[in-house]
DNA sequence: TTTCTATTTGAGTGCACACTCTAATTTGAA
DNA sequence: TTCAAATTAGAGTGTGCACTCAAATAGAAA
């Protein structure tokens, strides 16, 4: 893959098969299916991936890592940046959502290691979330901050999950009562 | 199906195919799988189903069944009652919950009945939830126990959600604080 | 232009799939 | 005990799957 013709049907490759992973799942995604959305020939599926799993996995990875972008920089963000970003992440990346989603409910039977990964993630942003949280409100145990972000990022989740469900659900305001309602004491 | 075999033959099939369907996905699920796992031959499951998709249809109903049962008595239940149900629900189903949301997020391609099913059954949910939050504050405005009902049902799918990630999760715990947050004024 | 290689073509392969069929066995009501 | 019907056994069928390959074409570097 050295030439441009190459880079641009890996694009329209993966982008067929994002979002036929979102519609059937990671089991119901067929090679047919994917060249035929794609506008390609199983010869020129073959000779940019190994595998259809591979095309998959590039996929979930992808997902993965759009549920929250630059998770390098750890205790810099605000709860207002991280929820931003993910209000955008459940608005503009349904396919993904879905994605994400379906590999945490049945993570690929042949390839656990999908799930492990989501799992890690899914820790990750619990810890992140719950670092916000101790340093906008120092007068909370660690132990509280973590049960109030493990709250929130399920509640967020699920939040995301029904505007899967119910394209007009207005995600912005239910995500940003979520976060007064966990960050306010009760 | 008159004898005694057949209905346990049944259940073994019904059985599996839900454990099957948990861990695969609705597209990832084989009728060899399937028979294997129930130690029954092919020719016993077309005796007593019509067809892979019925088997799977059968259990689909099931779990959208369990996310709560007695659906008819509108306008009885408590809050804390729903909460209960569902907190049992997340708790000692994980198998059903995981058939639900993998049938909201990726509704079966080829059997889009399913996901319609999902979604009029969850908007049932949110109406009953609702109903109830009205009723237990009935200073509140139809749209705002509305709007709070929609917050916590997402909220709790995400918690259950999050019971599939981490088997230790403590669903009780996240689910009640929960529901303090949504009926608590903030 | 020449040459080398990336890319595409599209028919072909073997295997696993959903499903069928007939014969054998088990069941329970009479 | 008889017997029709319910159930199971298990080999068989055609189709669609993931994947392969040799030949044709297009693209960049010399």
């Amino acid at each position: 893959m050295r030439y441009k013709a190459g880079l641009e049907t890996r694009d329209k490759i993966l982008q067929a098969t994002r979002s036929l992973i979102a519609e059937d799942g990671l089991e119901g995604t067929t090679i047919k299916a994917i060249c035929d959305r794609a506008g390609v020939l199983p010869g020129s599926f073959y000779n940019l991936f190994d595998s259809k799993e591979q095309a998959i996995i590039t996929v979930v990875r992808e997902a993965i890592d759009a549920v929250d972008p630059d998770p390098e920089h750890l205790g810099t963000d605000t709860l207002a940046d991280l929820v931003d970003a993910y209000i955008r992440f459940a608005t503009e990346q349904g396919d993904l959502v879905r994605v994400y989603v379906g590999v945490a409910v049945s993570g690929s039977g042949n390839n656990p290691e999908l799930r492990g990964r989501v799992i890690r993630h899914h820790e990750g942003r619990v810890g992140r979330f719950s670092a916000a949280i101790a340093r906008e409100n120092p007068d909370l145990s660690i132990d509280e901050a973590t049960r109030r972000a493990e709250t929130l990022v399920s509640a967020l989740n699920g939040v995301a999950l029904h505007r899967i469900l119910d394209p007009d659900f207005d995600v912005r305001t239910h995500a940003r009562s979520l976060v007064q309602m966990t960050v306010t004491p009760v």
